[in-house]
RNA sequence: GGCCCGGUGGUCAAGUGGCCUAAGACACCGCCCUUUCACGGCGGUAACACGAGUUCGAAUCUCGUCCGGGUCACCA
């Protein structure tokens, strides 16, 4: 043996495998030409984040596209930061927007797929492994500074004005010997594996970003940590095994990494691996005062995805948001395919924004409005009363109390309409929507219409009382508030008022505004018609004679 | 500060040297339709960060300036 491999023995003696071994047991997938193998490798640091679901939906687009394999893998190489649940919360959360899972793990516990564990706890012979094989080709070496030295060294390094980091003469450790290795590991000294660069910083790195196009930068010169103390891969060193181990084709992550790509590339090269393609996708950012900045988790509610789903977003419109946001030509694809499935959208990365995209609440809105208008009463009872029982106890027991009279509340203006109406992007506005519907939740009004008069009111009320059936259709409806109009002032017909304003006081249309107020309160509603033929007709006289009583 | 990446209406964006008198969507405003409320339809306000250069011709190419973002860990 020599030196090195002398050394790979000393500092990872309980190693046996060769990297042969791991290249047999996950070998090249089976995928037809132009099949791309793509991840999402969240850290359970904490709960399902916007940008981790947004670079989920991106990848899965990407695999769906292609015909190729989305999976997902879970980066706890730092268990300091680690977050109970976390894995739960992040990969149950994927699931509710409906990401699909090919591979890895598909709940806070299971996994499944031939190339795992999909868990980077439990490669750690994996990493190891490769780490031996680099120390005994000279490729990597330990290191044995503290974190104090390291931080005195910074200062030393930023009091010359030079560059910081562990590279070149500043590299303490690079010519370690095997004698003092061995003698600071005898003395039990922790240490890490450093990678041995053979970049020059003034030599350039260049590659093809999928999404930003041809990226240029000065080469990797830094002795980076492939393997931290404990045993555990940083997370560069890991990406490149596992995304090579794992036969990731195509690596769509957040453009934060853009800088360590050189990094990345070189352990590429190192590791005699064929580098993954990189698409750096630009982060959601939120206006602060007047500065944009990335959305930031603690600052900003909706960077949780959790935020989404106590405001009562349907997750297909959050989704629906995101593809907008995700793909430049998605809105015209849409309007040319309004009832497809987003799945069958061809994804285009070139059709990425290279800048980040400002997260827009009325674009949210105008999304989810289009997409609960397109749902039947059935299916909005369901969404509904799924999140009342979540998030408002008080408001599900007055929705389920009567599903039948619930139902028949939302089929109005919704059921059998062309278009239906675009009033409420989110389950929590629909308490206060639809309260007018229940006794416990009204709040009556008794306010007057612009062009009615109070005994205008009072007279046009207390006879249309008298001629109300709920069984009335729209036109009977109407023609019973019109036949009214002309011995109060009024004009039948909106066109005759119109012609001659000065004849009458109004037309039947403001008569019609007074019956909307007695009945619920609102200036604006759905088809009244309908709203009255819900309430049935003792609850309509009642509302109409405390209005006449009140106003 | 070094290194990267960006900069088209308030927001998201199309645009790859002449089709640009700069598309579309959201928001906003107006009008029309209308049996109320809406939906819808039509229209409007509003942008190429700045300065040089290349060119017959620049939103588009080059350089500089300014502005914004990201990153410089035994975190991912």
């Amino acid at each position: 043996m020599n030196e090195n491999e002398l050394l790979a023995e000393l500092l990872l003696p309980g190693i046996k495998n060769t990297p042969d071994y791991y290249e047999n047991l996950y070998p090249l997938r089976n995928l037809p030409e132009g099949a791309r193998v793509t991840r999402v490798a969240p850290s359970p640091t904490g709960y399902l984040h916007l940008g981790t679901l947004f670079t989920a939906l991106v990848n899965r687009m990407i695999a769906t596209s292609s015909g190729g394999v989305f999976y997902t893998r879970i980066e706890d190489t730092d268990k300091k930061r680690e977050v109970e649940g976390g894995i739960a919360d992040i990969i149950g959360g994927l699931d509710r927007f409906g990401i699909a899972i090919d591979e890895g793990f598909i709940s806070g516990e299971e996994e499944r797929g031939a190339y795992g564990p999909y868990k980077q706890s439990c490669r750690a012979e994996i990493y190891q492994c490769y780490a031996k094989e680099l120390l005994k080709k000279g490729l990597a070496y330990p290191c044995f500074c503290t974190a104090e030295e390291l931080a005195a060294m910074r200062e030393d390094q930023e009091k010359l004005k030079v560059r910081t980091g562990y590279h070149g003469e500043w590299a303490k450790h690079r010519n370690i010997t095997y004698a003092e290795a061995k003698a600071n590991v005898e003395e039990g000294k922790p240490f890490v594996i450093r990678l041995r660069s053979g970049g020059d910083e003034s030599r350039r790195v260049v590659f093809e970003d999928v999404i930003k196009g041809r990226i240029e930068m000065p080469e990797n010169d830094e002795d980076f940590v492939i393997l931290k103390s404990d045993g555990i891969p940083t997370y560069h060193f890991a990406h490149a095994i596992d995304d090579h181990l794992m036969r990731t084709t195509h690596v769509f992550r957040g453009d934060e990494w853009i800088s360590s790509a050189p990094k990345h590339l070189e352990l590429f090269k190192v590791l005699g691996f064929k580098p993954v393609k990189y698409g750096h996708i630009s982060p959601i950012m939120k206006l602060d005062g007047g500065a944009k900045r990335k959305i930031s988790k603690r600052k900003d509610p909706e960077a949780a995805v959790h935020f989404f789903a106590e405001e009562g977003y349907p997750t297909a419109a959050v989704i629906e948001y995101l593809m907008t946001i995700a793909a430049s030509d998605f809105e015209d694809w849409r309007k040319a395919n309004p009832d497809s499935d987003y799945r069958d959208f061809k994804f285009n990365p070139k059709k990425m924004s290279v800048s980040g995209a400002l997260f827009d609440g009325d674009k949210l809105n105008d999304v989810s409005k289009i997409m609960i208008s397109k749902m039947q009463s059935g299916d909005v009872y369901a969404a509904l009363t799924d999140w009342a029982k979540e998030f408002d106890g008080e408001f599900y027991g007055i929705l389920t109390e009567n599903p039948d009279y619930t139902k028949k509340m939302l089929a109005v203006d919704r059921d059998g309409v062309k278009n239906a109406r675009k009033d409420f992007a989110k389950w929590n506005e629909c308490k206060d929507y639809f309260s007018y519907y229940f006794d416990s939740l009204f709040t009556p009004s008794y306010t007057l219409p612009e062009r009615v008069s109070r005994e205008d009111a009072k007279a046009f009320l207390s006879e249309y009382i008298k001629t109300y059936d709920p069984a009335d259709d729209r036109s009977v409806w109407f023609d019973k508030i019109k036949a009214l109009a002309p011995a109060l002032g009024f004009a039948a017909e909106t066109k005759e008022y119109k012609a001659a304003p000065d004849k009458f006081k109004g037309s039947a249309g403001d008569l019609s505004g007074v019956l909307r107020l007695a009945i619920t309160g609102r200036a604006n509603t759905p088809d009244l018609c309908g709203i009255m033929s819900v309430l049935g007709f003792d609850r309509c006289a009642s509302r109409i004679n405390l209005y006449i009583n009140n106003v």
